[in-house]
DNA sequence: ATTTATGCAAATGCTTTGCATCCAG
DNA sequence: CTGGATGCAAAGCATTTGCATAAAT
């Protein structure tokens, strides 16, 4: 357990939004300078593998990442904003499982991503 | 409307899967040897852009497309095979509509991608 | 003719990797 | 001590782009 490992680990435990790779550099060199890039894609591939972390890929954008502490969400992105907001619904999961037995498969994991657009205020 | 474009809008009518953009440029080419890939990339874009074909990115690999003309569907994708099996739930896409409604957004498109494995032969 | 697409090669952006060094246990 | 982690620079891969040529309407 290094110390880069540290504060990055701490740094995404603290986050409250979902940072890339290179925004987590820079949140990482706040108390670490000097710290690589290298290091921060190498961590991050480890923590992901070792289930400390998630990733995700959404549209058009390069790889984000978040703390796996809180339960199991899916996201949802406003498309002008670029804000992800999390949510989770039983229901849905209850109905993929469904349908994926239903042809024979059973789920290893998903990806549902919500890409939406504030509602006219009327 | 050129001839490569004519070519790919063909190959990606009568495929039965969901190629990217090198098998793509390898099916484009038994007609029309030479063909360039960038103009593969290119034509894909473009007809993206007019709603002509989808384009997915599905995890750790390059972007796949499809013709536009079955109606909508999401996809599973079997894990140990990379087999693409589409399906369509309404009732999803009901909750998901009312989800988002609840948090004050609409949906502009969405992306639902289950990861399965065959279930164990009993 | 003149606009638009093509082919080629070079550039891009994100991510990974080889290797020598350094740190942690 | 000694193996694993780091920093640096270079490589990788999918995709995009600049530009001169070629093809389409």
């Amino acid at each position: 357990m290094t110390r880069q490992r540290a504060v990055l680990v701490a740094k995404l435990a603290e986050a409250e939004d979902h940072p890339d790779a290179v925004e987590l550099h820079r949140r990482a060199e706040e108390e670490m300078p000097g710290i690589s890039l290298s290091t921060v894609y190498r961590t991050l591939s480890a923590l992901e593998g070792q289930g400390v972390i998630h990733r995700h890929q959404f549209e058009g954008a390069s790889a984000r990442f978040e703390h796996a502490d809180a339960g199991h969400h899916d996201h949802m992105i406003d498309v002008d904003t670029g804000e992800v907001i999390e949510f989770c619904s039983d229901r849905i999961e209850r109905l993929q499982a469904e349908l994926a037995a239903e042809l024979g498969y059973d789920i290893v994991h998903h990806r549902m991503e919500l890409y939406v657009r504030r509602k006219p205020t009327s």
